[in-house]
DNA sequence: AATGAGGACAACCGCGGTGTT
DNA sequence: TAACACCGCGGTTGTCCTCAT
């Protein structure tokens, strides 16, 4: 024989938990603690079996409970943590004091997938999403705007994206060219300026060199010709993000772009091979 | 103002590990 | 040891809210 039945499941209440319930959990469980979750919706006059009452108490009435976003520290935490234990909620919520798993899965699901896909990171494998192949010759070449559907039609043409995501390579559309008329009107630096010698890194590539590089920039709406320091990824990706951002990348004080500037130089091989066979 | 779409989050479901009888 | 319930976890669903049309 085994332990007797958590609770009768007919004619327990479902859905979600009004004041007075909330007010009979947390006032008996401040008072006799927590205990045996069976016996307390018996215990405490509530129609709810014990799994819902734990999950109530757990989620969302504890006391010690944090409430409201996540903080950008907060974030980081969870991104760290998810690369290193995957979906392992429960453990990377015991790493943030006040935070439950559901709240880091809700928000995880709802906002850090999103953020990290738009940079370009699958957040699945902590990797950078794969460029696509190139496209077919065949494809009409001429106009602006054929070149444009080309790039946004192919570069997201992996399976494994979503009709809502925002692929990174999207960003491909945002990129101006030497030779390209806009240029960022507030002086940002454009999408080829690596230049950034108060980043500490070691590339430097402006947006003039890269038009004498490339025989004397690029024609409107046709790929200037790469010169070979747009293969250092890293930083060739911080300005793709740059050009829709208005900002330059060692200005962010956003854990989730540090993450990516992390990621993307531990991938750096796996991305300079990739756009090599792209382009 | 009405309504439909999409986002956010609370709550439920089902499974596996563990404990109890 | 087998049978069963409890517990915790991760995935999924349901509901409410906001915003665009």
């Amino acid at each position: 024989m085994g332990r007797q039945p958590c609770c009768d499941k007919v004619g327990l209440k479902k859905g979600p938990w009004t004041a007075e319930e909330d007010q009979k959990l947390v006032s008996f469980l401040l008072n006799n603690g927590q205990c045996c979750w069976r016996a307390v919706p018996k215990l405490a006059g509530l129609l709810r079996c014990g799994k819902s009452c734990r999950l109530r108490w757990t989620n969302y009435l504890r006391p010690d409970l944090k409430r409201g976003m996540l903080s950008e520290e907060e974030e980081k935490t969870v991104i760290e943590l998810h690369a290193e234990l995957g979906n392992r909620w429960s453990n990377i919520a015991s790493h943030l004091p006040g935070r439950t798993d559901n709240e880091i899965k809700n928000h995880w699901n709802t906002h850090i997938k999103k953020k990290l896909r738009k940079m370009g990171i699958d957040p699945a494998t902590h990797k950078p999403l794969q460029p696509a192949p190139p496209p077919l010759p065949q494809d009409p070449a001429g106009s602006p705007e054929a070149e444009k559907i080309v790039v946004t039609a192919v570069t997201p043409g992996h399976e494994a994206f979503c009709t809502d995501d925002v692929p990174m390579a999207h960003l491909l559309d945002d990129i101006v060219f030497p030779g390209d008329v806009a240029a960022p009107s507030d002086g940002v630096t454009t999408a080829y300026s690596l230049d950034q010698s108060s980043s500490g890194s070691s590339s430097s590539y402006s947006a003039s060199a890269a038009a004498s590089s490339s025989g004397g920039g690029s024609v409107d709406g046709e790929w200037p010709d790469l010169p070979p320091m747009m293969m250092d990824w890293p930083e060739s990706m911080w300005q793709l993000e740059d050009v829709v951002t208005g900002r330059t990348p060692w200005e962010f004080e956003d854990p989730f772009l540090t993450y990516q500037t992390t990621a993307l130089f531990d991938h750096q091989e796996t991305w300079t091979n990739s756009m090599i066979e792209l382009f």
